[in-house]
DNA sequence: GTCATAGGATTATCCACATCATCTTATAGA
DNA sequence: TCTATAAGATGATGTGGATAATCCTATGAC
């Protein structure tokens, strides 16, 4: 229908958006081509104008989510008091808000397993991404060489993201609590 | 076909077994009704002679898991010198070994999001199966009071769930073993 | 104002999977 | 030895999802 020329790129945008949110809060199967279709407004016969494959959008989901939550981090890195950014990060991430919201949150806490089996060639695109976040990160980390942040980085994540995957599973809101206070409390005690 | 009495039991324990493998190794979905029947030997029309439903099976492959895991690390605790079991179970499970081979490790590394993911019924079995494997754990780990150990174990299974997490998305074995080994060195000068 | 075209709709196909009704048959128990 | 029965096999059904061929039409460029 020759629409605007920006309209295709802002379709596009909003599927993938869609499929950021959808993936973190179902999986990575969660991003049906019907459901995000629907969701922008569309049916699912127009998907294969936006993508050549399924796994392309999961890989620009991904993406996507990575580059949320790592803009969002280092938002609140950015305003810490210098030398306590990575405080500051480790109570934004270990946060009711963040467990409560596995759709907007990171990626790593809402799919690592899932991340883990996907195929060869998913799993490139996926630690290029996982590179980037990392490196985002660095500066806010603790430590003085580089290769000490990137530990720092590494152990700091790990316990973060099995600390909010433990508490989702966790019905009642104070034991989910429980377990990010006694966490972020145990990870800022500890650099 | 009135088979010996315990043939029923055997089959039974058979496809719970081989489930128990199969969702750690592909996730919540990956026991597929016709793949487990075939791994017992059998076609998929006998399987609701032994689940009233999927989510059944699910539910026994999950316990199956836990039980194993538990199991392993019990042994582990036992065998290490008093007041050193924590860091012997520690470092089993930050082993490159369990990392190489979630088919037989724990479902928490293997499926923790997907779990916060089942539904209210389902996951109200699975807290079962979390609540005794915390029980299982807790005498081996550290801290005096009994609420020090919860909080340690809740805090230690975090940390290393997340780090195995983590490590199964790297692709090469030396940044996998970089990230357990920096995870375990962490815990064991924690606490 | 016309019309070529690209974005989207419709519709169909294919596949994997859960579920279930019905048929078959080996064997435990008499 | 006979037979009732329950485990398993066969095959059908329904669903959800990916993929693709074909059709439709609004609009930007002229």
């Amino acid at each position: 229908m020759r629409y605007r020329p920006e309209h295709r790129a802002e379709i596009h945008r909003k599927i993938v958006k869609d499929a950021a949110r959808r993936v973190r809060a179902e999986g990575l199967t969660g991003a049906a081509v019907s459901a995000v279709m629907r969701d922008a407004g569309l049916t699912h016969g127009g998907f294969y104008k936006h993508f050549r494959r399924k796994d392309e959008l999961v890989v620009e989901s991904l993406r996507e989510a990575f580059r949320e939550i790592a803009d969002r981090l280092a938002q609140v890195g950015e305003q810490a008091q210098p030398g306590t950014a990575w405080k500051a990060i480790v109570k934004a991430y270990l946060s009711p808000e963040h467990c409560d919201h596995a759709e907007w949150g990171c990626p790593l806490a809402a799919l690592a397993p899932e991340l883990a089996r996907t195929d060869k060639n998913m799993k490139a695109q996926i630690l290029r991404e996982l590179a980037r976040y990392k490196s985002r990160m660095l500066p806010f980390m603790p430590g003085r060489r580089a290769a000490d942040k990137e530990r720092a980085f590494e152990v700091i994540i790990s316990t973060m993201l099995g600390a909010v995957a433990i508490a989702r599973i966790l019905p009642d809101q104070a034991a989910r609590a429980r377990v990010l206070a006694s966490t972020r409390d145990f990870l800022l005690h500890s650099f």
